[in-house]
DNA sequence: CTAAATACCTATTGACATAGTAGGCAAATA
DNA sequence: TATTTGCCTACTATGTCAATAGGTATTTAG
């Protein structure tokens, strides 16, 4: 399952395509919007400027700000960055070590293909995408 | 991720599938083979046998078996029965609460398109799939 | 009939991740 | 300079994961 922090990191960065334009959008906003603890939303929120996904200004008249125009984001990097892996195995995440059973392992080719299935739904899917009426995406 | 509950129990009915036609099969020879712990392997093993995906017999010469033909068996049903669902957010597992946001919600039509390719690409691959060369499963 | 082999059952454990909460410091502006 | 904001460290309760431990029930082979 996908955790809280990825499934509220979306919702920010909806909620701040949905105020673009509006300058520094301050996290209380935000969490009033989305009914989350903004407590818990610092977390998140700074793990999102911390992978380069919004900006933060702190003081009077901060906030938080897309850095990039919402057709410039992919679901998949958000999710990736607050979930650190999509891979459904530990072998095929990102710098894991080979797994000696590799080699004989019958199950290794579908968790291949599934995790390139996974990666190419999940960054084929703009921000922007899931705003307005939504046309399914068909895969080959 | 699958946990190892998943992962293990397609080692499992893959294993047994190997050794289809020698009759019952001791948990310790599966075991030894997959080098995986027989106790831990024990909670596994009855669950998929409370499932109705394999037989198991008490008693000397007893062990366990298949109770279908390989090519009866789907990848998804068994991950699904040891995983508990395959749904991406809790909103959409069986028997889930109506989420009170879901009309709103601008990432549900997304989760909901995941899980049916989720559920897609494992129902659409049966046990015996992963026997032998293997072509890729596409998906439209 | 008995010993061995096997499945089956309940309970317990340590480690880790999840989903937060608490309280304060730093920065910037009105 | 007071207020508003982000930013930082630390803490905690709960639950799940991945196993381990120790026993009971069942069946067959000798």
């Amino acid at each position: 399952m996908i955790s809280t922090k990825g499934r509220y990191a979306l919702r920010v960065m909806l909620d701040l395509e949905q105020h673009e334009g509006e300058g520094n959008i301050p996290l209380k906003d935000i969490a009033d919007r989305q009914e989350i603890s903004k407590k818990y939303l610092e977390i998140i929120v700074k793990e999102l400027v911390r992978g380069h996904m919004l900006n933060g200004v702190s003081g009077k008249g901060g906030g938080y700000s897309l850095c990039r125009k919402a057709e410039e984001y992919t679901v998949g990097e958000i999710l990736e960055l607050m979930e650190g892996t999509l891979a459904p195995v530990a072998c095929l995440a990102e710098g894991a070590d080979v797994c000696p059973r590799a080699d004989s392992c019958l199950t290794l080719p579908m968790w291949k293909e599934y995790h390139q299935m996974v990666h190419d739904f999940f960054y084929g899917q703009k921000l922007s995408d899931l705003l307005g009426s939504r046309d399914p995406v068909y895969y080959i």
